[in-house]
DNA sequence: ATCTTTTTTTACCAATTGGTTACTTATTGT
DNA sequence: ACAATAAGTAACCAATTGGTAAAAAAAGAT
């Protein structure tokens, strides 16, 4: 039939999630993506359409593979505050190594399409479900719902100081002496 | 001497920490504070020299305004949990009416200046301090060091949640529910 | 080998970016 | 009234923005 990429789309939507992780939507150009993956333009839009739809691209993706690894981790029996741990220290590598794309996108809500902010706000309710589900055996209803939605902030509030050198440390340890707290402090709840 | 000028500075300053803190700094274009000011660009560029001095006296006069209101909260006697409602509570109205200037540059601290990154380090410590000094009557140091920095990873979670219409509620409510149960399981600390 | 299909390259597009220059207009102290 | 000085206007700048058109290069099927 025809000649074949010489690219991998797998590989290229890894590229292109991190300029887009490290910079933003709006603050990055055709010109960062294009460095950043070695591509031309034409083969960019070819493979993407445009700007707009490849940040979809890259945000489905980018959640689908987050999906995945945090489904197993709150699925976990017992549910309990120790999946809640390990959701939490799986974030912090995550971060580290890759920033929060959900994070500084909803920071950006003003430049993003509606779609990809609608796909955020699913993304952050599944979250807050899984914590609730995780935090529901140790707590009464509606404290539970509470903490949930604090936890979830505390993540947010992680992904956002990861971005500073000076303010990265000790968040894992924060959070890890607060469900400690939480969990020696709930037997009467 | 000399012809004197028909805007006040203060309300121009105003109007710019408003865009900015709505569309951020790589994304807000000289057009759109011209805009927003009714001010022309030589006359911008007169008051504060570039865009990236302008934004450094916008985030330096944000901070200072937020300071005031924030240390007369966290010096109120007795220092305690109360205190800490309060700072949340005015964080909760400020957020809503504003957005919050420091969470979105931190996510953006790829494109801002590092004057204007260590000005939000510096920030975030002092909050950090205030809430520890708030915290420690009531708890054990190490503690209180950490419940602080969960505090403030807070904070910045309610920050970037507010971008969201669908997520905006709920979060003082949260906040609240966990001071309380801080509150009511510290007595044995 | 050649024809068809697709990828890739190159050059181009109008609009917008942050920033400046030269000029006009107003104001104030003398 | 007038010179001195500052503020405001408008046209302009090169560089970059997201996006396209047309031609060139490559590869599979026959």
């Amino acid at each position: 039939m025809a000649r074949n990429k010489n690219y991998n789309r797998a590989d290229v939507i890894e590229q292109l999630t991190q300029v887009f992780i490290e910079k933003g939507y709006e603050s990055t150009s055709m010109a960062d993506l294009m460095d950043k993956t070695g591509l031309n333009k034409k083969s960019l839009y070819n493979e993407f359409g445009n700007k707009e739809a490849m940040f979809e691209t890259i945000l489905t993706n980018f959640i689908a593979g987050q999906r995945a690894s945090i489904q197993t981790i709150f699925t976990q029996q017992p549910l309990g505050i120790t999946n809640i741990r390990n959701f939490f220290s799986y974030l912090d590598t995550s971060f580290a190594d890759k920033g929060c794309l959900l994070t500084l996108s909803l920071n950006e809500s003003a430049c993003i399409s509606g779609q990809s902010l609608e796909m955020i706000n699913q993304s952050m309710k599944g979250l807050e479900a899984g914590l609730l589900d995780n935090l529901s055996p140790l707590l009464k209803t509606d404290r539970a719902k509470s903490f949930a939605r604090s936890l979830l902030t505390i993540m947010l509030g992680i992904a956002t100081l990861t971005r500073s050198a000076e303010l990265r440390a000790n968040n894992l340890q924060a959070v890890n002496d607060l469900l400690d707290f939480i969990e020696a402090s709930a037997k009467a709840d």
